[in-house]
DNA sequence: ATTATCTATAGATCTATAGATAATGC
DNA sequence: ATTATCTATAGATCTATAGATAATGC
Protein backbone atom coordinates (compact mmCIF):
# COMPACT_ATOMS: atom_id res chain seq x y z
CA UNK A 1 0.00 0.00 0.00
CA UNK A 2 0.69 3.61 -0.34
CA UNK A 3 2.49 2.94 -4.40
CA UNK A 4 4.31 5.21 -5.91
CA UNK A 5 3.24 6.50 -8.93
CA UNK A 6 4.34 8.91 -11.91
CA UNK A 7 4.11 12.42 -12.29
CA UNK A 8 1.02 12.28 -14.26
CA UNK A 9 -0.52 9.47 -12.79
CA UNK A 10 -0.72 11.13 -9.86
CA UNK A 11 -1.72 14.12 -11.39
CA UNK A 12 -4.76 12.37 -13.02
CA UNK A 13 -5.15 11.21 -10.07
CA UNK A 14 -5.35 14.01 -7.82
CA UNK A 15 -7.45 15.50 -10.52
CA UNK A 16 -9.82 12.26 -10.52
CA UNK A 17 -9.93 12.57 -6.63
CA UNK A 18 -10.91 16.68 -6.48
CA UNK A 19 -13.74 16.28 -8.32
CA UNK A 20 -16.27 15.40 -6.16
CA UNK A 21 -14.95 17.79 -3.41
CA UNK A 22 -15.47 20.60 -6.00
CA UNK A 23 -18.84 19.39 -7.67
CA UNK A 24 -20.54 19.29 -4.13
CA UNK A 25 -19.07 22.65 -2.42
CA UNK A 26 -17.54 24.71 -5.40
CA UNK A 27 -14.88 25.91 -5.36
CA UNK A 28 -14.38 28.13 -2.02
CA UNK A 29 -15.95 25.34 -0.07
CA UNK A 30 -13.74 22.45 -1.07
CA UNK A 31 -10.47 22.41 1.04
CA UNK A 32 -7.04 21.40 -0.39
CA UNK A 33 -7.14 18.98 3.03
CA UNK A 34 -10.46 17.46 1.97
CA UNK A 35 -8.63 16.81 -1.69
CA UNK A 36 -5.67 15.84 -0.27
CA UNK A 37 -7.61 13.07 2.08
CA UNK A 38 -9.61 12.26 -1.26
CA UNK A 39 -6.51 11.57 -3.16
CA UNK A 40 -5.02 9.24 -0.06
CA UNK A 41 -1.60 11.79 -0.52
CA UNK A 42 -0.35 14.69 1.98
CA UNK A 43 -1.82 18.25 0.86
CA UNK A 44 2.29 19.14 0.30
CA UNK A 45 2.07 16.94 -2.72
CA UNK A 46 -0.80 18.90 -4.04
CA UNK A 47 1.36 21.52 -4.86
CA UNK A 48 4.55 19.78 -5.96
CA UNK A 49 2.16 18.48 -8.57
CA UNK A 50 -0.23 21.88 -9.17
CA UNK A 51 0.79 25.71 -8.31
CA UNK A 52 -2.22 26.04 -6.61
CA UNK A 53 -5.55 25.29 -5.88
CA UNK A 54 -7.17 26.97 -8.56
CA UNK A 55 -4.80 25.31 -10.72
CA UNK A 56 -6.25 21.85 -9.47
CA UNK A 57 -10.08 23.39 -10.40
CA UNK A 58 -9.32 24.78 -13.66
CA UNK A 59 -7.81 21.66 -14.93
CA UNK A 60 -10.95 19.64 -13.80
CA UNK A 61 -11.80 20.54 -17.32
CA UNK A 62 -9.02 18.42 -19.28
CA UNK A 63 -10.32 15.24 -16.99
CA UNK A 64 -13.54 15.18 -15.53
CA UNK A 65 -15.25 14.13 -19.22
CA UNK A 66 -16.16 10.98 -19.81
CA UNK A 67 -16.07 11.08 -23.22
CA UNK A 68 -18.58 8.28 -24.54
CA UNK A 69 -17.83 7.09 -27.97
CA UNK A 70 -21.86 7.57 -29.47
CA UNK A 71 -21.34 9.21 -32.73
CA UNK A 72 -20.26 5.59 -33.83
CA UNK A 73 -23.75 4.12 -32.48
CA UNK A 74 -26.05 6.93 -32.74
CA UNK A 75 -24.03 9.12 -35.14
CA UNK A 76 -24.20 6.54 -37.95
CA UNK A 77 -27.81 6.18 -38.55
CA UNK A 78 -30.03 7.88 -41.08
CA UNK A 79 -30.72 11.47 -40.59
CA UNK A 80 -34.07 11.39 -40.67
CA UNK A 81 -37.24 12.28 -39.03
CA UNK A 82 -37.24 9.04 -36.78
CA UNK A 83 -33.95 9.31 -36.07
CA UNK A 84 -33.93 13.03 -34.61
CA UNK A 85 -36.48 12.07 -32.64
CA UNK A 86 -34.41 9.52 -31.40
CA UNK A 87 -31.65 11.70 -30.67
CA UNK A 88 -33.80 14.33 -28.91
CA UNK A 89 -34.96 11.63 -27.36
CA UNK A 90 -31.63 10.26 -26.22
CA UNK A 91 -29.75 14.25 -25.46
CA UNK A 92 -32.42 14.92 -23.29
CA UNK A 93 -32.60 11.65 -21.38
CA UNK A 94 -28.45 11.90 -20.73
CA UNK A 95 -28.95 15.14 -19.84
CA UNK A 96 -31.33 14.61 -17.32
CA UNK A 97 -30.56 10.86 -15.87
CA UNK A 98 -26.68 10.96 -17.32
CA UNK A 99 -25.21 7.09 -18.28
CA UNK A 100 -26.06 4.11 -15.90
CA UNK A 101 -23.35 4.19 -13.93
CA UNK A 102 -21.27 1.27 -13.85
CA UNK A 103 -20.59 -0.73 -10.50
CA UNK A 104 -17.37 -1.72 -10.88
CA UNK A 105 -15.81 1.42 -11.20
CA UNK A 106 -16.23 3.00 -7.37
CA UNK A 107 -14.55 5.85 -7.53
CA UNK A 108 -15.91 7.05 -11.05
CA UNK A 109 -16.78 10.90 -11.71
CA UNK A 110 -20.69 10.59 -11.84
CA UNK A 111 -23.17 12.36 -13.82
CA UNK A 112 -24.19 14.08 -10.86
CA UNK A 113 -20.97 15.40 -10.00
CA UNK A 114 -20.93 16.50 -13.96
CA UNK A 115 -24.10 18.33 -13.23
CA UNK A 116 -22.83 20.39 -10.68
CA UNK A 117 -19.52 21.13 -11.80
CA UNK A 118 -21.33 22.56 -14.66
CA UNK A 119 -23.46 24.60 -12.42
CA UNK A 120 -21.17 26.21 -10.37
CA UNK A 121 -19.34 27.19 -13.67
CA UNK A 122 -22.48 29.05 -15.09
CA UNK A 123 -22.10 30.69 -12.10
CA UNK A 124 -18.60 31.86 -12.25
CA UNK A 125 -16.89 32.49 -15.41
CA UNK A 126 -17.91 29.34 -17.75
CA UNK A 127 -14.21 28.25 -18.26
CA UNK A 128 -15.80 24.29 -17.20
CA UNK A 129 -19.05 24.79 -18.97
CA UNK A 130 -17.17 25.65 -22.45
CA UNK A 131 -14.74 22.56 -22.53
CA UNK A 132 -17.68 20.61 -21.64
CA UNK A 133 -19.90 21.66 -24.06
CA UNK A 134 -17.18 22.08 -26.73
CA UNK A 135 -16.28 18.23 -26.39
CA UNK A 136 -19.54 16.72 -25.74
CA UNK A 137 -22.17 18.49 -27.51
CA UNK A 138 -20.65 20.19 -29.84
CA UNK A 139 -20.18 17.18 -32.50
CA UNK A 140 -23.90 16.53 -31.90
CA UNK A 141 -25.20 19.66 -33.75
CA UNK A 142 -24.33 19.15 -36.95
CA UNK A 143 -26.12 15.67 -37.14
CA UNK A 144 -28.40 16.93 -35.70
CA UNK A 145 -28.67 19.89 -38.36
CA UNK A 146 -28.97 17.20 -41.24
CA UNK A 147 -31.76 15.46 -39.10
CA UNK A 148 -33.80 18.62 -39.11
CA UNK A 149 -32.83 19.05 -43.01
CA UNK A 150 -34.44 15.48 -43.61
CA UNK A 151 -37.46 16.16 -41.40
CA UNK A 152 -38.25 18.93 -43.30
CA UNK A 153 -37.88 17.26 -46.61
CA UNK A 154 -40.23 14.48 -45.49
CA UNK A 155 -42.98 17.22 -44.55
CA UNK A 156 -42.33 16.10 -41.11
CA UNK A 157 -41.38 19.50 -38.99
CA UNK A 158 -42.58 23.45 -39.80
CA UNK A 159 -39.57 25.22 -41.84
CA UNK A 160 -39.70 28.39 -40.90
CA UNK A 161 -40.03 28.31 -37.35
CA UNK A 162 -37.22 28.57 -34.74
CA UNK A 163 -33.91 28.91 -35.89
CA UNK A 164 -32.37 25.65 -36.67
CA UNK A 165 -30.11 25.94 -33.77
CA UNK A 166 -32.66 27.52 -31.47
CA UNK A 167 -34.25 23.93 -32.28
CA UNK A 168 -30.95 22.24 -30.91
CA UNK A 169 -30.34 24.24 -27.86
CA UNK A 170 -33.87 24.93 -26.02
CA UNK A 171 -34.19 21.16 -26.41
CA UNK A 172 -30.45 20.80 -24.80
CA UNK A 173 -32.53 23.77 -22.58
CA UNK A 174 -34.93 21.60 -21.19
CA UNK A 175 -32.59 18.38 -20.60
CA UNK A 176 -30.50 20.84 -18.16
CA UNK A 177 -33.14 22.77 -16.50
CA UNK A 178 -35.48 19.22 -15.15
CA UNK A 179 -32.02 17.65 -14.50
CA UNK A 180 -30.86 21.01 -12.77
CA UNK A 181 -33.48 21.90 -11.09
CA UNK A 182 -33.94 18.20 -9.48
CA UNK A 183 -30.63 18.21 -7.84
CA UNK A 184 -31.62 18.89 -4.59
CA UNK A 185 -32.56 16.06 -2.64
CA UNK A 186 -35.64 17.38 -1.28
CA UNK A 187 -37.91 18.22 -3.98
CA UNK A 188 -38.55 21.70 -5.03
CA UNK A 189 -40.58 21.84 -8.16
CA UNK A 190 -43.85 19.79 -7.62
CA UNK A 191 -44.87 18.87 -11.55
CA UNK A 192 -47.90 17.25 -10.03
CA UNK A 193 -47.49 13.54 -11.93
CA UNK A 194 -44.97 10.82 -11.22
CA UNK A 195 -41.35 11.59 -11.73
CA UNK A 196 -41.04 8.40 -13.98
CA UNK A 197 -43.30 10.58 -16.95
CA UNK A 198 -40.69 13.89 -16.71
CA UNK A 199 -38.37 12.78 -19.30
CA UNK A 200 -41.40 11.85 -21.85
CA UNK A 201 -43.24 14.61 -21.26
CA UNK A 202 -39.65 16.70 -21.22
CA UNK A 203 -39.25 15.26 -24.47
CA UNK A 204 -42.92 15.24 -25.77
CA UNK A 205 -42.42 19.30 -25.24
CA UNK A 206 -39.17 19.65 -27.06
CA UNK A 207 -40.24 17.83 -29.55
CA UNK A 208 -43.44 19.86 -30.71
CA UNK A 209 -41.72 23.34 -29.54
CA UNK A 210 -39.08 22.59 -31.79
CA UNK A 211 -41.64 22.12 -34.84
CA UNK A 212 -42.49 18.37 -35.37
CA UNK A 213 -45.54 18.39 -36.57
CA UNK A 214 -48.40 16.33 -34.67
CA UNK A 215 -48.18 14.02 -37.53
CA UNK A 216 -44.63 13.14 -37.09
CA UNK A 217 -45.12 12.98 -33.65
CA UNK A 218 -47.60 10.13 -33.82
CA UNK A 219 -45.86 8.27 -36.65
CA UNK A 220 -42.36 8.19 -34.50
CA UNK A 221 -42.43 9.43 -30.71
CA UNK A 222 -43.46 5.62 -29.03
CA UNK A 223 -42.15 5.71 -25.54
CA UNK A 224 -41.13 2.12 -25.19
CA UNK A 225 -39.71 1.54 -28.66
CA UNK A 226 -37.48 4.84 -27.24
CA UNK A 227 -36.42 3.04 -23.93
CA UNK A 228 -35.66 0.02 -25.20
CA UNK A 229 -33.41 2.23 -27.93
CA UNK A 230 -31.81 3.61 -24.97
CA UNK A 231 -31.31 1.35 -23.20
CA UNK A 232 -29.60 -0.34 -26.02
CA UNK A 233 -26.93 2.55 -26.16
CA UNK A 234 -26.46 2.49 -22.52
CA UNK A 235 -25.55 -1.26 -22.69
CA UNK A 236 -23.19 -0.65 -25.54
CA UNK A 237 -21.50 2.29 -23.26
CA UNK A 238 -21.20 0.02 -20.48
CA UNK A 239 -19.19 -2.24 -22.13
CA UNK A 240 -17.27 0.36 -23.84
CA UNK A 241 -13.49 1.33 -22.40
CA UNK A 242 -13.55 5.04 -21.16
CA UNK A 243 -11.09 7.09 -22.91
CA UNK B 1 -23.58 59.66 8.86
CA UNK B 2 -23.16 56.55 11.11
CA UNK B 3 -26.71 56.80 11.90
CA UNK B 4 -27.87 54.64 14.61
CA UNK B 5 -30.86 52.29 13.47
CA UNK B 6 -33.73 50.05 15.79
CA UNK B 7 -32.73 46.32 15.62
CA UNK B 8 -35.24 45.14 12.78
CA UNK B 9 -33.84 48.31 10.76
CA UNK B 10 -30.09 47.36 11.16
CA UNK B 11 -31.27 43.78 10.85
CA UNK B 12 -32.53 44.26 7.36
CA UNK B 13 -29.74 46.36 6.33
CA UNK B 14 -27.90 43.53 7.03
CA UNK B 15 -29.45 41.03 5.25
CA UNK B 16 -29.69 43.29 2.30
CA UNK B 17 -26.16 44.25 1.75
CA UNK B 18 -25.47 40.41 2.20
CA UNK B 19 -27.07 39.69 -0.84
CA UNK B 20 -25.08 40.98 -3.85
CA UNK B 21 -21.97 38.66 -1.66
CA UNK B 22 -23.93 35.74 -1.05
CA UNK B 23 -25.36 36.23 -4.67
CA UNK B 24 -21.96 36.77 -6.44
CA UNK B 25 -19.74 34.24 -4.43
CA UNK B 26 -22.00 31.87 -2.78
CA UNK B 27 -22.17 30.64 0.76
CA UNK B 28 -18.87 29.51 0.89
CA UNK B 29 -16.88 32.54 -0.59
CA UNK B 30 -18.72 35.20 1.23
CA UNK B 31 -17.01 36.28 4.16
CA UNK B 32 -18.51 37.98 7.50
CA UNK B 33 -15.52 40.82 6.66
CA UNK B 34 -17.15 41.46 3.65
CA UNK B 35 -20.73 41.62 4.48
CA UNK B 36 -19.70 43.91 7.37
CA UNK B 37 -18.34 46.25 4.93
CA UNK B 38 -21.34 46.15 2.69
CA UNK B 39 -23.40 46.91 5.37
CA UNK B 40 -21.42 49.77 6.72
CA UNK B 41 -21.21 48.02 10.44
CA UNK B 42 -18.48 46.47 11.81
CA UNK B 43 -18.41 42.69 12.08
CA UNK B 44 -19.35 41.54 15.67
CA UNK B 45 -22.45 43.58 14.87
CA UNK B 46 -23.46 40.78 12.21
CA UNK B 47 -23.24 38.24 15.34
CA UNK B 48 -25.27 40.71 17.86
CA UNK B 49 -28.26 40.34 15.02
CA UNK B 50 -27.42 36.88 13.98
CA UNK B 51 -26.36 33.90 15.44
CA UNK B 52 -23.96 33.13 12.59
CA UNK B 53 -22.90 33.37 9.04
CA UNK B 54 -25.18 30.31 8.07
CA UNK B 55 -28.18 32.21 9.62
CA UNK B 56 -27.75 35.30 7.85
CA UNK B 57 -27.66 32.98 4.74
CA UNK B 58 -30.65 31.42 5.21
CA UNK B 59 -32.48 33.94 6.10
CA UNK B 60 -32.30 35.67 2.68
CA UNK B 61 -35.52 33.87 1.94
CA UNK B 62 -37.08 36.06 3.96
CA UNK B 63 -36.47 39.49 2.57
CA UNK B 64 -34.59 39.08 -0.81
CA UNK B 65 -38.15 38.38 -2.44
CA UNK B 66 -39.06 41.84 -4.49
CA UNK B 67 -42.89 41.36 -4.68
CA UNK B 68 -44.32 42.54 -7.28
CA UNK B 69 -48.04 42.65 -7.23
CA UNK B 70 -48.76 41.73 -10.92
CA UNK B 71 -51.60 39.77 -9.74
CA UNK B 72 -53.64 42.97 -10.59
CA UNK B 73 -52.52 43.99 -13.70
CA UNK B 74 -51.83 40.58 -15.24
CA UNK B 75 -54.26 38.37 -13.31
CA UNK B 76 -57.30 40.54 -13.83
CA UNK B 77 -56.84 39.80 -17.74
CA UNK B 78 -59.73 37.44 -18.63
CA UNK B 79 -58.21 33.86 -19.35
CA UNK B 80 -58.17 33.08 -22.31
CA UNK B 81 -55.59 32.09 -25.57
CA UNK B 82 -54.26 35.26 -25.91
CA UNK B 83 -54.04 35.70 -22.47
CA UNK B 84 -52.57 32.22 -21.89
CA UNK B 85 -49.79 33.66 -24.71
CA UNK B 86 -49.21 37.07 -22.63
CA UNK B 87 -48.65 35.68 -19.54
CA UNK B 88 -46.14 32.47 -21.40
CA UNK B 89 -44.29 35.43 -22.41
CA UNK B 90 -43.89 37.59 -19.68
CA UNK B 91 -43.01 34.48 -17.71
CA UNK B 92 -40.43 33.76 -20.01
CA UNK B 93 -39.21 37.32 -19.92
CA UNK B 94 -39.53 38.06 -16.19
CA UNK B 95 -37.28 34.82 -15.52
CA UNK B 96 -34.63 35.81 -17.94
CA UNK B 97 -34.06 39.15 -18.10
CA UNK B 98 -36.18 40.04 -14.78
CA UNK B 99 -37.61 43.22 -14.57
CA UNK B 100 -36.42 46.42 -15.34
CA UNK B 101 -34.30 47.92 -13.13
CA UNK B 102 -34.82 51.51 -11.49
CA UNK B 103 -31.87 53.74 -11.71
CA UNK B 104 -33.48 55.42 -8.05
CA UNK B 105 -32.50 52.43 -5.65
CA UNK B 106 -28.79 52.45 -5.59
CA UNK B 107 -27.96 48.82 -3.51
CA UNK B 108 -31.23 47.35 -5.45
CA UNK B 109 -31.41 43.52 -5.39
CA UNK B 110 -31.13 42.82 -9.09
CA UNK B 111 -32.69 40.18 -10.74
CA UNK B 112 -29.18 38.81 -11.29
CA UNK B 113 -28.49 38.39 -7.57
CA UNK B 114 -31.39 36.65 -7.54
CA UNK B 115 -31.01 34.38 -10.50
CA UNK B 116 -27.49 33.58 -8.47
CA UNK B 117 -28.97 33.39 -5.04
CA UNK B 118 -31.48 30.77 -6.42
CA UNK B 119 -28.87 28.20 -8.52
CA UNK B 120 -26.54 28.48 -5.82
CA UNK B 121 -29.67 27.15 -3.96
CA UNK B 122 -30.13 24.81 -6.33
CA UNK B 123 -26.77 23.26 -5.97
CA UNK B 124 -27.08 23.30 -1.84
CA UNK B 125 -30.15 21.97 -0.62
CA UNK B 126 -33.01 24.06 -2.76
CA UNK B 127 -34.02 26.18 0.66
CA UNK B 128 -33.95 29.57 -0.52
CA UNK B 129 -35.70 28.36 -4.29
CA UNK B 130 -38.67 26.47 -2.26
CA UNK B 131 -39.27 30.23 -0.64
CA UNK B 132 -39.13 32.35 -3.83
CA UNK B 133 -41.03 29.50 -6.05
CA UNK B 134 -43.58 29.81 -3.50
CA UNK B 135 -43.37 33.44 -3.22
CA UNK B 136 -43.27 34.32 -7.02
CA UNK B 137 -44.34 31.50 -8.66
CA UNK B 138 -46.94 29.35 -7.25
CA UNK B 139 -49.68 32.29 -7.46
CA UNK B 140 -49.58 32.04 -11.15
CA UNK B 141 -50.27 28.33 -11.62
CA UNK B 142 -53.92 28.04 -10.96
CA UNK B 143 -54.50 31.19 -13.33
CA UNK B 144 -52.48 29.79 -15.87
CA UNK B 145 -54.24 26.53 -15.44
CA UNK B 146 -57.65 28.62 -16.39
CA UNK B 147 -56.13 30.49 -19.39
CA UNK B 148 -55.03 26.75 -20.50
CA UNK B 149 -58.92 25.42 -20.19
CA UNK B 150 -59.98 28.00 -21.97
CA UNK B 151 -57.80 27.72 -24.47
CA UNK B 152 -58.24 23.82 -24.67
CA UNK B 153 -62.04 25.21 -24.96
CA UNK B 154 -61.50 27.30 -28.10
CA UNK B 155 -59.92 24.93 -29.95
CA UNK B 156 -56.62 26.40 -29.77
CA UNK B 157 -55.01 23.97 -27.50
CA UNK B 158 -54.15 20.23 -27.75
CA UNK B 159 -56.13 18.56 -24.84
CA UNK B 160 -53.89 15.05 -24.45
CA UNK B 161 -50.85 16.45 -24.69
CA UNK B 162 -48.76 16.32 -21.93
CA UNK B 163 -49.68 17.07 -18.07
CA UNK B 164 -51.19 20.70 -17.53
CA UNK B 165 -48.64 21.87 -15.06
CA UNK B 166 -45.75 20.70 -17.19
CA UNK B 167 -47.03 23.32 -20.50
CA UNK B 168 -46.27 25.28 -17.09
CA UNK B 169 -43.32 24.04 -15.71
CA UNK B 170 -41.43 23.65 -19.08
CA UNK B 171 -42.26 27.38 -20.02
CA UNK B 172 -40.62 28.10 -17.18
CA UNK B 173 -37.80 25.86 -17.46
CA UNK B 174 -37.20 27.23 -20.74
CA UNK B 175 -37.04 30.85 -18.84
CA UNK B 176 -34.71 29.63 -16.20
CA UNK B 177 -32.65 27.68 -18.48
CA UNK B 178 -31.61 30.35 -20.70
CA UNK B 179 -31.29 32.89 -17.77
CA UNK B 180 -28.74 31.17 -16.27
CA UNK B 181 -26.69 29.73 -19.13
CA UNK B 182 -26.28 32.81 -19.72
CA UNK B 183 -25.08 34.14 -16.12
CA UNK B 184 -21.43 34.29 -17.03
CA UNK B 185 -19.99 37.71 -18.94
CA UNK B 186 -18.52 35.45 -21.47
CA UNK B 187 -20.68 33.75 -23.97
CA UNK B 188 -20.61 29.99 -23.33
CA UNK B 189 -24.00 29.06 -25.69
CA UNK B 190 -23.66 30.58 -29.75
CA UNK B 191 -26.96 30.46 -30.50
CA UNK B 192 -26.28 31.31 -34.24
CA UNK B 193 -28.81 34.45 -33.93
CA UNK B 194 -29.00 37.51 -32.80
CA UNK B 195 -29.06 37.73 -28.62
CA UNK B 196 -32.39 39.49 -29.30
CA UNK B 197 -34.38 37.01 -30.86
CA UNK B 198 -33.74 35.14 -27.63
CA UNK B 199 -36.71 35.69 -26.28
CA UNK B 200 -38.86 35.58 -29.03
CA UNK B 201 -37.45 32.06 -30.43
CA UNK B 202 -37.97 30.72 -26.69
CA UNK B 203 -41.70 32.01 -26.65
CA UNK B 204 -42.20 30.54 -29.66
CA UNK B 205 -40.62 26.86 -28.74
CA UNK B 206 -42.78 27.13 -25.03
CA UNK B 207 -45.99 28.08 -26.60
CA UNK B 208 -45.56 25.13 -29.61
CA UNK B 209 -44.34 22.59 -26.91
CA UNK B 210 -46.88 23.10 -24.45
CA UNK B 211 -49.57 22.13 -27.18
CA UNK B 212 -50.54 25.67 -28.71
CA UNK B 213 -52.10 24.69 -32.17
CA UNK B 214 -50.11 26.42 -35.81
CA UNK B 215 -53.31 28.65 -35.97
CA UNK B 216 -53.67 29.73 -32.06
CA UNK B 217 -49.83 30.98 -32.67
CA UNK B 218 -50.43 32.96 -35.76
CA UNK B 219 -53.37 34.27 -34.85
CA UNK B 220 -52.06 35.06 -30.83
CA UNK B 221 -48.51 35.56 -31.07
CA UNK B 222 -47.13 38.82 -32.40
CA UNK B 223 -43.80 39.87 -30.78
CA UNK B 224 -44.70 43.54 -30.82
CA UNK B 225 -47.72 43.94 -29.61
CA UNK B 226 -46.28 41.64 -26.74
CA UNK B 227 -43.44 43.67 -26.45
CA UNK B 228 -45.45 46.80 -25.81
CA UNK B 229 -47.86 44.95 -23.03
CA UNK B 230 -44.40 44.00 -21.54
CA UNK B 231 -43.16 47.85 -21.63
CA UNK B 232 -46.51 48.57 -20.38
CA UNK B 233 -46.42 46.10 -17.41
CA UNK B 234 -42.92 47.16 -16.53
CA UNK B 235 -43.90 50.90 -16.70
CA UNK B 236 -46.80 49.83 -14.13
CA UNK B 237 -44.24 47.68 -11.74
CA UNK B 238 -41.92 50.93 -11.59
CA UNK B 239 -44.46 53.25 -10.71
CA UNK B 240 -45.32 50.61 -7.44
CA UNK B 241 -43.93 50.60 -4.07
CA UNK B 242 -41.73 47.69 -3.48
CA UNK B 243 -43.13 45.71 -0.42
C1' DA C 1 20.81 10.55 -9.05
C1' DT C 2 16.46 11.67 -9.72
C1' DT C 3 11.82 11.94 -8.66
C1' DA C 4 7.89 11.15 -5.58
C1' DT C 5 6.35 11.79 -1.26
C1' DC C 6 6.02 13.08 3.63
C1' DT C 7 6.16 15.83 8.29
C1' DA C 8 6.04 20.10 10.24
C1' DT C 9 4.91 24.67 10.21
C1' DA C 10 4.47 29.65 8.71
C1' DG C 11 1.46 33.15 7.61
C1' DA C 12 -2.87 34.64 6.26
C1' DT C 13 -7.66 34.68 6.84
C1' DC C 14 -12.04 33.65 8.74
C1' DT C 15 -15.77 33.08 12.26
C1' DA C 16 -17.07 34.38 16.51
C1' DT C 17 -16.80 36.44 21.26
C1' DA C 18 -15.47 39.53 25.27
C1' DG C 19 -15.67 43.75 26.98
C1' DA C 20 -15.99 48.70 26.38
C1' DT C 21 -18.44 52.92 24.55
C1' DA C 22 -21.95 55.78 22.59
C1' DA C 23 -26.55 56.87 21.43
C1' DT C 24 -31.48 56.68 22.37
C1' DG C 25 -36.00 56.55 25.20
C1' DC C 26 -38.09 56.93 29.60
C1' DA D 1 -31.43 52.18 31.80
C1' DT D 2 -31.50 50.09 27.78
C1' DT D 3 -30.10 49.11 23.34
C1' DA D 4 -26.96 49.71 19.40
C1' DT D 5 -22.51 49.72 18.14
C1' DC D 6 -17.46 49.51 18.25
C1' DT D 7 -12.35 47.87 19.09
C1' DA D 8 -9.57 44.20 19.96
C1' DT D 9 -8.62 39.59 19.86
C1' DA D 10 -9.01 34.43 20.49
C1' DG D 11 -9.15 30.19 18.31
C1' DA D 12 -9.83 27.60 14.37
C1' DT D 13 -8.88 26.69 9.71
C1' DC D 14 -6.94 27.20 5.29
C1' DT D 15 -3.35 27.74 1.60
C1' DA D 16 1.17 27.17 0.71
C1' DT D 17 6.20 26.32 1.54
C1' DA D 18 10.67 24.52 3.62
C1' DG D 19 13.22 20.81 4.36
C1' DA D 20 13.68 15.88 5.12
C1' DT D 21 12.98 10.95 3.58
C1' DA D 22 11.92 7.09 0.72
C1' DA D 23 11.33 4.85 -3.55
C1' DT D 24 12.52 4.22 -8.39
C1' DG D 25 15.56 4.00 -12.78
C1' DC D 26 20.07 4.13 -14.65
Amino acid sequence: MGKRLTGEERRNAILRAAVPIFARKGFNGATTKEIAAAARVSEALLYKHFPGKETIYSELGTIAVRKHDIAQGVGAMQPCTQTLVSVVYFLVAMIYQGPPESDDDQDEITHDHMHRLMANSFLEDGAFARIFLQRNIKHWESFFQRCIEAAVDAGDMLEDWIHPRARWWFAHHIGVAIGYLNLPEEQVIHYGFPREQLLDQAVRFALRGMGLTDEAIARYYHIEELERFLAGVFDSLLNQPTS
